[in-house]
DNA sequence: CCTTTAGGTATACAATCGTCTACCGGGAAT
DNA sequence: ATTCCCGGTAGACGATTGTATACCTAAAGG
């Protein structure tokens, strides 16, 4: 009776393979938007078949090739914010984070440690989701207003939460609330920068990772410089060569 | 005799019409990038088509997409480079440049004016040319290795120009050549954000302006921290609000 | 004067694309 | 037990794409 539907349609329609079709998408999306092109000049049918599946199937979890980039864009985030927070939290727990030193060498050196920490944090991300975070830095500048304001939207959390962070060692008046802020965004940003050159050449990383260092040290410095000019000449710190 | 031809091919093509053709298809790639997509997932087609031109034409001009980029890149970077080099000239030409002068509070004084020039003509640049400069931008982190090679190159030019220009005001060893040029760097390449809030936040340009003024200045302030801290001290400088 | 060549055109083709319509199986809810 | 819908499939459609082949013309060079 049914044989003949059944032959003409396969039996493929009675194996759903384990792992969520949205999921599939998403992973074929990554590893094509990774390698070739960008999330936007991605086809509908190319990452359906690179996902093993049907170019309908597509229509059934996003109705855009924005929203399948809003979803990734999502995960990516999740997982970047959530990596940075937890890492973040340890030196505090190690009772290494004493804010309330009187000594402003000892905790200018504090903080530059919580830099060099937070850099590497960031490009220890970078590195361990290579492809996710380079397609994020892509549309960061990319094509469709949707996933540009996604990112920066991520990126301004996330220099919020920095900020955060550096209020909790660099407490008022030493340096402006509004000061802070303003170099994490700035920070945060320029991280794209480093952190691609980070991932394209390997063999120059620590030198990179010192320059991003520098960089962060030299804002908060001419910060500190700006609202406490004394403190500047009292202070013995020594930047790193 | 040859008439049959002629009605068959049309007489279009004894009219050349004026404007040279390679030309005719980078501005409509410009135009067909800069409102809708990124220079990479264009159709030649679709580009030809803009330009009133067959398709094949396209392959007598450029074999690549990328050799177009390229041209178009080359365009524009020379156009930037050109521009900022006159404007550059201009203090220089009133006798406004006085960097010998020992009174260093002056000398900031002028630094901080010549970082507000910089800093309005590359943002004028951006605004004259909004649609060459966003279509750079979108490919110095996009899919063509060639172009965002080239890209990079074009953002060093600049950010070595501006380190001559800079040591040309502020000279060693109130600060290190090395370091003027290492904050050039990043200065340019945070150029690039600020130009495209600028851009595309007309209503706050004038904040935006100011905070990547302030972003500069405390940057050398910070490394004249760094290598002169005394300096720092007993100069009476104050950061604009 | 003849010939080359640079820049333009028309036509054709196979491939790919996005989307529409229709069919189907299994699980959840009623 | 039936119904409903979710996630999957198949097939066909017209449009568009990149490219190959071939033809044309105007100007330049010998």
């Amino acid at each position: 009776m049914s044989k003949i539907k059944d032959v003409i349609q396969g039996k493929k329609a009675t194996k759903p393979p384990a792992a969520t079709g949205r999921q599939k998408l998403m992973d074929a999306a990554l590893e094509l938007a990774g390698t070739t092109k960008s999330l936007a000049s991605l086809g509908l049918r190319e990452v359906a078949r690179q996902a093993g599946l049907n170019p309908n199937t597509f229509y059934r979890h996003f109705k855009d090739f924005d929203e399948l980039g809003v979803a990734m864009l999502d995960e990516l985030g999740t997982k970047l914010r959530k990596g940075l927070r937890e890492r973040r939290l340890m030196p505090a727990a190690k009772g290494l984070r004493l804010s309330n030193t009187d000594n402003p060498t000892e905790l200018l050196r504090e903080a530059q440690s919580i830099i060099s920490e937070s850099i590497g944090l960031v490009l220890d991300f970078a590195t361990e989701h290579e492809a996710s975070y380079v397609v994020g830095i892509r549309e960061l500048h990319g094509t469709s207003p949707v996933l540009r304001k996604a990112l920066r939207n991520l990126l301004d959390g996330i220099a919020q939460d920095m900020a955060e962070d550096v209020l909790g060692v660099l407490e008022l008046p030493m340096v402006r609330r509004e000061t802070v802020e303003e170099i994490s965004l700035v920070v945060i940003r320029q991280m794209t920068f480093f952190s691609m050159d980070y991932l394209e050449n390997p063999e120059q990383r620590d030198q990179i990772k010192l320059r991003a260092e520098r960089f962060i040290l030299l804002l908060f410095w001419g910060a500190i410089a700006e609202e406490a000019p004394q403190l500047v000449a009292d202070v013995k710190f020594t930047f790193p060569k």
